[in-house]
DNA sequence: ATTATAATTGAATAACTGTTCAATTGTCAA
DNA sequence: TTGACAATTGAACAGTTATTCAATTATAAT
């Protein structure tokens, strides 16, 4: 066994923490999820509201926010008949918008 | 069509702007490469330290190596009989770090 | 040249994921 | 209560993806 794998092998994260860390990274990649986030940062909005900004059926819409939703990066609040969602904390911008300048350098 | 809608769906911003950015997220997107990613940080190796670090065999951690190049977090180097790979730059180093940080509050 | 080790490759399989469709729940207004 | 609208849900389907296996390329040492 090499000297750095002998080094490192003790060293290795906790598995969990991991796997932690790319779930959130799951859920960040896919463009529909992106495209619910960068609304959510513009405005809250109902389901309604992103469906048709977003020309997707409101039944992708809500699949979606759901997966956001488990995750905490989004959260849901009824008024009447309506639902309302909005990006649940300031960290989630923060991730967003420095991945953002990340790909436009 | 409500006013929010309308106020934002001449801001929608370009398509290919955030399907790139959903890409870079689905690559960082998965438990085998996040272990790749953080064993990079630690120092630069080759296939078979990998492998045995992470107890993967070499052709797993080939293929992940490949998606990971093409994306290009990391790249590669060929040194005699070994191909030492390390992070790309110093980006995706605080890319990582600053969600461990996320993860870890 | 031959053998051994390192790495890559492609095909195949199994598991996962996003969207659609149809049905359902919940709420408001008439 | 009835009808209309908002949202959610579950099943089904199609497309994608990660790993395994076997075969192959490439380099170094004997």
């Amino acid at each position: 066994m090499s000297e750095i794998v002998t080094k490192l092998k003790p060293l290795l994260p906790d598995t969990n923490l991991l796997y932690e860390l790319s779930d959130f990274f799951k859920v960040m990649g896919d463009g529909t999820r992106i495209q619910l986030l960068w609304a959510l940062e513009e405005s809250e909005m109902c389901v309604n509201d992103l469906a048709s900004l977003l020309n997707m059926t409101k039944s992708a819409v809500s699949h979606q926010l759901k997966v956001l939703r488990v995750a905490k990066l989004v959260k849901a609040q009824k008024k009447g008949k309506n639902v309302y969602y909005s990006l649940s904390d300031e960290h989630v911008k923060t991730v967003f918008q420095m991945a953002l300048e990340h790909i436009c350098e």
